[in-house]
DNA sequence: CAGTGGTCTAGACCACATG
DNA sequence: ATGTGGTCTAGACCACTGG
């Protein structure tokens, strides 16, 4: 009796009633053991053919349902080695207030930050008009990756106006901090203009970068700072995989809105 | 010759550098020609047998490539008919100001809204919280979709306190208008007190209810409105589908701060 | 009815990690 | 050397849509 037969004679020992797929059967009962926590946080699964055998399908229909878990965050694959029930993925809450940095290495969390490039270019039209800076003018571009307790977390992409920071090479290469630069150019405080927050999915650049898979979803935020004066000094442009973070936006201000603004597709 | 042989040829030529699998090959080729409209938005794409064809593959690997696609939101599947570009899916900004319905309906979109349950029930321990009220007493439970265009765009959850509403229905039903309710109970304005925005994957019920597949990801915002007096009257849970939204926070504020939080999986 | 996408089978070869 | 997951084949049956 083939693992066919067996199916047939599942559903019409249903009366024929196969309302739902296979695979997503067999996604509800590797979900519900997974959050009942019958298989625990950093846990292995069995291997796909002992699932296979469980399930009594092959594996083609098994991987259908691990792989839908696995864009969820649930699972994560290692190759040669076997699947298993990914760790709840750290959390981070984003207010106002302090620094990026200090705050993660108060609650016991290591922060790393990488460096991937730092280049000078001709400001973009949307750069240009977020810094309000002519079009035509220079900004540094630097983008780095935050790595907390090692797992790649944000990757982010600053654009400064290139005149306002002539130093910024020799300071910011000292401590890879851009308050630092700030500091060094008499920008004591700043303060946050603007956040945009959206969802998108990975470049494959950025999915290489995160360590996530090809065209994974993300959260993004756009920013602007401007120092006291009300010059803007940063655009901002980052992205986190999408259940690592938390934006908290306190109030209060007024009245909700909502206006048509555009697709961002592509 | 069969299939397989011409792939083997295929990378043999290459020097066996077969550097990427033939999915994500079809993906790249797919994604540029909708990117660059060569595959103009809702067109229809040659069919899976088609597809096959012209990239000698089997459609088990076009199907991989196209379903990644069809996670990313750039293409749609009808049962029978065939597969779609997807029209860039409309992005609504989400800032503070006048009402929800007004700004849609100003650019000429339409917005519908289906009220899907009302219930009373006691409050939960995270919504007592945000809105200080105490534990065990009731509130009023308000499920509702937003339907801008006809797409479902914007599935949430309004929790709001029982005792400050008790003509809550019979306000309510006239024109599924929780500000009428606000008015009628005299509260003329309110203040969003907390905004949370976070990214996390559809149930099957939300996926369902917003025509998405399973698993798919969402926006998520959390918020809390109060009045005039400080009072909090509203405690709302919505999401929506990961491109249809940007909020827009404005400045000023102080300077970023992060902290750690805890996980949202599950 | 023919054509479409949705699902599934029963294999196979490969790269990778581990003992 | 063995077992793992990643990929792929060459079929098949089904439900659904449309002419």
């Amino acid at each position: 009796m083939s693992l066919d037969d067996i199916a047939k004679t599942e559903t019409a020992g249903n009366g024929g009633a196969a309302d739902t797929s296979r695979w997503l059967r067999i996604y509800r009962a590797l979900r519900s053991e997974i959050l009942s926590d019958d298989l625990p946080s950093g846990s292995q699964l069995p291997s796909e053919k002992q699932l296979c055998e469980r399930f009594a399908v092959t594996r083609m229909t098994v991987r259908r349902a691990l792989q839908a878990l696995q864009q969820e965050g649930m699972l994560t694959a290692r190759k040669g080695v076997g699947v298993f029930v990914r760790r709840a993925p750290p959390c981070y809450q984003i207010t106002d207030g302090n620094r990026f940095v200090d705050n993660i290495t108060a609650d016991g969390d290591t922060v790393e930050t990488q460096t991937l490039s730092i280049i000078r270019e001709r400001v973009l039209a949307a750069s240009a008009a977020s810094l309000k800076v002519p079009r035509g003018s220079r900004v540094i571009a630097v983008t780095r990756l935050r790595l907390i307790n090692n797992e790649p977390t944000f990757l982010n992409c600053k654009q400064l106006p290139a005149a306002l920071f002539p130093q910024f090479d020799a300071v910011y290469a000292r401590r890879q901090s851009v308050d630092d630069v700030y500091r060094h150019h008499g920008i004591e405080s700043y303060r946050r203009r603007e956040t945009r927050i959206t969802g998108g999915f990975a470049t494959e650049e950025e999915a290489r970068i995160l360590g996530l898979p090809v065209g994974a979803p993300l959260l993004r935020s756009r920013s602007v700072n401007e120092d006291d004066t009300g010059t803007r000094i940063e655009y901002s442009n980052g992205c986190w995989p999408l259940t690592a973070v938390e934006f908290v936006f306190p109030g209060p201000s007024e009245n909700l809105q909502i206006s048509r603004h555009g697709g961002v597709q592509g």
